[in-house]
DNA sequence: CTAGATACGTCAATATGGCTGTCCCATCTT
DNA sequence: AAGATGGGACAGCCATATTGACGTATCTAG
């Protein structure tokens, strides 16, 4: 896996880590790196009638299955209507089910059918594609920065829970 | 969708570029690594009754004053129609101005006013805050790491532009 | 056992930011 | 002079988010 250093438009950062500059390009890139994953699955999406917003719970769904709804609620950070539609809209596909809690029978423990299973791995497939690419071209050291600098993004009271999604893979 | 996921909790990427962990990994420290930034500034434009889509036009016209109506859309990646709606509510709050083109008259070119270049650098005081701690906490080399994959992710097609807004700074 | 908190669902109304399609004008290019 | 291009504007639609209020089932603590 070589590091093709020289192809890439950056130098290094510098160590002044103000600067406007670097600051800058870390907001367009990560503009043009988000928005451009995200459009890799909205024509597998669409053949569905389904949007971005299906797919994010879904992915959650998939990655932790028996997720309940105020989990899911504080992951995507959304309101609980708008999150009640996606789940009606994935459950009327037979994409999503629910299980009513055990240990708490207030609680609705979500699930991908086998389905919905399916249906998102391949939308999965698309993203692997793109991100495996991009993990390649800039070798295995520049994705542990990746990652360092994302983290550092996340708010503290929000790390707890992508930690804890990361955990158990 | 087999691959192994017997995975170590390794600090670094694995040389194994396609594992799901390591995929996975991505698209969710992107997701929340890009929605907590943009929500840094949610606060500041809703004090002017805007929204992220006129942050973004705001944002790439700083960037690159005497930018075009054209040139925007592609930076963009959305329709006249949506980002006519957005010039014109930052032209009536004097953020942004426009002058005919003195090479070919038809186009017009965009520029914050110098109310809008003190919102905008307001509004990006508030992303070089997060960044910067994002930047400082990982080190320089993350950095570096973290520019290299954005970039990967960015479509051939696209890369031009990306670099062109880059190469003036 | 009861009171209150919690998990979830649902109603109605509203805002934002995208989209398509069509048509128009001014201006540049050939 | 004809056609291509840059920009603007109309009408209508869709997806996704919001707030606030209210209802029901269930759990927990006094």
């Amino acid at each position: 896996m070589a590091v093709p250093s020289s192809v890439s438009v950056a130098p290094t950062a510098s160590p002044l880590f103000l600067r406007e500059h670097e600051v800058r390009r870390g907001v367009e890139l990560l503009f043009f790196g988000y928005t451009r994953l995200t459009r890799a699955i909205d024509d597998g999406l669409a053949e569905h009638g389904l949007g971005r917003a299906h797919h994010r719970a879904l992915y959650f769904i998939a990655r932790q299955p028996d997720l309940t709804i105020s989990e899911l609620l504080k992951i995507l950070a959304i309101t609980k209507q708008s999150l009640g539609r996606v789940l009606t809209d994935l459950a009327e596909r037979e994409l999503v089910e629910t299980r009513t809690g055990e240990v708490d029978r207030r609680q609705k423990l979500l699930r991908l059918t086998a389905e919905g299973a399916r249906f998102e791995a391949q939308l999965f497939d698309a993203l692997r594609t793109s991100l495996a690419s991009a993990y390649a071209a800039a070798g295995q050291e520049s994705v542990t920065g990746f990652w360092r600098v994302l983290e550092g993004l996340i708010p503290a009271e929000d790390k707890a829970m992508v930690i804890a999604l990361q955990k158990d893979i």
